[in-house]
DNA sequence: TAGATTGTTAATCGATTAACAATC
DNA sequence: TAGATTGTTAATCGATTAACAATC
């Protein structure tokens, strides 16, 4: 969509400046500077400027940033005006609160499928969505036209429940396995690696006490 | 506990050499170089090297790096040879996902107590532990040597929530509410903000379409 | 000893910050 | 027009990679 690659350090940042923006636009601000911004958020004025005119010049000279249209831009940057239809394999206690958090949908990932070995919760429900076998993924994905999917299942299976997936059409992952999937090139893969950033916070305390 | 200040960049590589050591001691595997590991985690021996310098010498010339001995190391460095008292604030889905999930434990972080302002499930139990009022949530802080709080709750009262908390004695917060804390400087925050995450990933999604 | 591989210094690359001319 | 603030270039800072002497 862009011309020049933007390293993953910028688009990092994008969903906070999205996150601030709908606030200040929710409050009913109508132009914001990058300086404002700045002392907001606390990151510099010039990082802002930096940052946004990656994908095009969306302020004005003497005047900021309209709040409500940088707010709109910035959605459309990081693709939320599209929808994208998901399936969650590994219906444990993790899939199914991803599952049962309204927010994800209210930005256009549509939880279409839910998928686990264990055949005592499968045809179970969890907020409308039934629980399918596993032999049942392939065929729904393709008719289902589903482009992500949430891996909630164990590391041991992740990686080879992940290739069959890119075999089935997959395009993105979101990645909850404690495992570095192994997909193409041209597939994307976002992990969360809870325990990874438990020990990050662990780090901190620790190296704080010197 | 260290002298000069590590980057962020550094920390948040440690725990996946963790995981790839603690995988490699699984196999038996005894000793290894940096380029072995450069070529089975995918970064350059260069960094893995420095990386691990930044914390003393844990290798020996003409021979690697001894597996079992590094792992250690890098674990006592993330401070997993101490215990952490958790607290959840927050009872959902979410919430309840991380109690139930029992690799933390295993690592030395123990939750303790589950607080949430529902009366309903108040007094109910997620695997044992008790749901209590947030009015418990002082002394029970006090009481338990409670350092870290899981925050699953809004984000409209998390900050007010995390204030408190620091008053109590809270050292670390584990932040799951989509809004960033303002703690004094000795308190550690980490946040895992999912729909960041998800937006990340709709980006790249988007922007490969090009 | 010879070969292998670290620890560490130096070079490169990229990201952040500062500065300011362009312009609303 | 004068003031404000962007867009953008230049300077700085930090992180990554390369190179190699030290040494097991």
């Amino acid at each position: 969509m862009e011309d020049k690659e933007i390293s993953q350090a910028v688009i990092g940042r994008l969903p906070r400046y999205f996150r601030y923006l709908g606030e200040l636009k929710d409050e009913g601000m109508e132009r914001v500077s990058s300086q404002e911004l700045s002392d907001i958020m606390r990151v510099t004025a010039s990082q802002i400027r930096q940052d946004l005119n990656n994908f095009g010049g969306f302020g004005q000279q003497g005047y900021g940033y309209n709040v409500e249209y940088l707010y709109e831009e910035i959605g459309k940057i990081l693709g939320l005006h599209k929808k994208h239809n998901l399936i969650i394999v590994g219906a444990g206690h993790l899939g199914q609160a991803l599952v049962n958090y309204m927010n994800f949908e209210r930005r256009g990932f549509i939880f279409r499928g839910i998928f686990d070995i264990d055949e005592k919760i499968q045809g179970t429900q969890i907020r409308g969505i039934t629980v399918r076998p596993m032999s049942e993924m392939e065929r729904f994905v393709r008719e289902n036209d589903i482009d992500i999917a949430v891996l909630t299942i164990p590391k041991t299976s992740a990686v080879d429940v992940a290739e069959q997936l890119v075999s089935y059409g997959i395009k993105g992952f979101w990645n909850f396995a404690h495992v570095d999937l192994h997909v193409p090139g041209n597939i994307q893969v976002e992990n969360v690696h809870l325990s990874d950033s438990l020990m990050k916070l662990s780090y901190n305390l620790a190296s704080h006490d010197a």
